[in-house]
DNA sequence: TTGACATAACACCAAAAGGTTTCATATAAA
DNA sequence: TTTATATGAAACCTTTTGGTGTTATGTCAA
């Protein structure tokens, strides 16, 4: 298996925070505009914005203006790039076979 | 599907910088010293050993003493946390695993 | 035993991250 | 046309992060 090609940065930036990852499963359920994710924690709601705008940069939401409200749905196709890189490191824990065959071949 | 419980913090926070899933790939090769990293990067060997003391805390990488050397070994079960978190959200992007829910729901 | 290593442990610094308050603006509703 | 709503945007603050250089310590080797 070749190694994978690391386009996962802004993806794993954004997941490094918990509120962004709660966001995210927030957005799973159903689309939301900013105030009612916001009031759905405890923080304001600039802070709310500042958090949809790395997960805006990273691709993991689409924003669609509707009059005054700005719609935030979520990209999961964009967790594609985070879950391709970690993929590469099943056959470790996966294949237990693996751990011996190393073994093994740092005896030889 | 049950949402997954977020037990991933310490290893997101830890993937977030580059140069830590690169030190992860270099640790897939091989169990390597802090100042084989070092060499390896742009960068002093109390850098790398801050990055290594982050990875040491998400437990994805184990430590052994060897005399006056320290031996630094990956350790990829840890990632699985971040890898369950994330494939919770593979139905919404996996065309395939989704059409074949459906199949699967039609039929009971 | 005397150097040459391998590393930990500071102290310190600049920039980024995560938050706040305040203000401006566009749209919907009364 | 007022007024209330939904939001963006700016200015600011504090803590964390990612890096540096320096110093101290234990271990191997000549």
């Amino acid at each position: 298996m070749p190694l994978p090609l690391d386009h996962s940065q802004p993806v794993f930036r954004a997941l490094a925070d918990p509120t962004r990852r709660a966001i995210i499963m927030l957005l799973a359920e159903q689309d939301l505009r900013v105030g009612d994710i916001a009031a759905r924690f405890e923080m304001t709601r600039p802070a709310v914005a500042k958090h949809l705008g790395v997960l805006k940069s990273a691709d993991l939401i689409h924003v669609s203006q509707a009059g005054r409200e700005r719609i935030n749905q979520l990209n999961p196709a964009a967790l594609k790039a985070a879950s391709d890189w970690l993929a590469w490191f099943d056959r470790f824990w996966d294949d237990r076979l693996a751990a011996l065959k190393s073994a093994v071949e740092k005896d030889t």
